[in-house]
DNA sequence: CGCAGTTCTTAACTAAAGTCAATGAACGCC
DNA sequence: GGCGTTCATTGACTTTAGTTAAGAACTGCG
């Protein structure tokens, strides 16, 4: 049902594709580094491979050797640690954030995390193997994609000094700033989690501020 | 003095570099990914700035713009932001570490942060003009750069993880593991603010753990 | 050597997060 | 609609970090 929507549709006269198909998060995604032609961005969408998950479904579990890489089109996947049987939320990822499921490029190793959709979600799938034949179709994208994951690092060290540079409360009203589409999508434990603190924690703090 | 020890060698028979020069640690960098005959190494290390700095030099200060990328060959940099007139340390890059002095790629915005020399330090600098005239020289080495740094953010994303995980104490305890040499290069309360705590609290975590 | 500046430690007190336990609210399920 | 589960809140108490202030240890320099 939400797998029909994925197709990119196609005319007889010209191909198009349609401006409410979800491959869109990733043709904007990626215009943000390299003009695409309209025909382009039809060939691209008619590479990737694109798949729905349930709410629930699990992309990697700990222990798993996965190369895959995913981007979300729709949805909302998050990323846990499994510590002495308590569930540690460290990332959500939503629209248009690339996920990676493993920690390193070449060691195949054994994820030390989960990826686990908070929602029925839609993502498009790429292995190495995908990976490596998508730059050989599309090599203009090759700095492209390096462009991409130099912005990924660059967000991802700004949010780790963000991290070491405030209070929980801080963090906690950073986010309702920055991300203010998780409080709805996410239950509060797993963003106290997230925050780095306890669930009874996050309920005090909410307090502290309304109070003010 | 320093300076001259990072000058290639170069003999009339055949070109070697240097085993003690310190572009050797770029070069078993880029070798992780890519092997390299030792001609390529010889050239990469002609194409590549090298330059020295004193301890307490600035690489980048609060407000500047900056579009250049370093890799630490020797000495150690730290990254810190200055909030209401307190030094926050929220990164140390030592020998074989890349260094980037903006937070994303395009928007050359003005930097948040400082990055200055720990110790007197040899780095590599190039500027987003020399990034594409090397990669002109060394196609090779655009997907290994891909997976360069793909492989930092794997690593910046598994130290936020650690860093959400833990409490300071298990954050110290880790970081004597992972990077004893910083306990003995930098000051006290430089690692505390990188921790996330207090100077005082840093003693007496030490404190605690030598009661154990 | 002695002095000054910086860094590290200690102590007393405050503020905030962790822990444990209980109660309420929300949701799904029969 | 009633029941049970899960999640959020609250309270009492413990532990840990922040704050302020003082003194000790170390460093560099005249």
């Amino acid at each position: 049902m939400i797998a029909n929507t994925v197709k990119a549709q196609q005319s007889p006269v010209k191909e198009k594709l349609h401006p409410n198909s979800p491959v869109q998060e990733l043709i904007q995604y990626i215009s943000q580094f390299m003009p695409l032609a309209e025909a382009e961005a039809v060939e691209i969408a008619k590479t990737i491979k694109v798949k729905s998950f349930e709410k629930g479904a699990h992309l990697v579990k700990e222990g798993q050797v996965s190369r895959l890489c995913y981007f979300v089109l729709k949805g909302c996947i998050r990323q846990y640690y499994l510590m002495d049987g308590e569930e540690k939320t460290t990332n959500f990822f939503t629209e248009g954030q690339p996920v990676t499921a493993y920690e390193g490029t070449f060691k195949r190793k054994a994820s030390k995390f989960y990826l686990s959709c908070v929602e029925d979600s839609i993502l498009t799938i790429g292995s190495a193997e995908d990976e490596a034949l998508f730059f050989q179709k599309f090599p203009r994208l090759e700095p492209a994609s390096r462009m991409a994951v130099e912005e990924e690092l660059g967000k991802s060290q700004g949010l780790l000094s963000s991290y070491i540079l405030s209070s929980p409360e801080e963090r906690y009203l950073n986010l309702l700033q920055t991300r203010p589409d998780l409080l709805d999508r996410v239950p509060q434990y797993q963003l106290a989690s997230y925050l780095g603190i306890k669930p009874e924690s996050l309920s005090r703090i909410r307090k502290r501020i309304t109070l003010k």
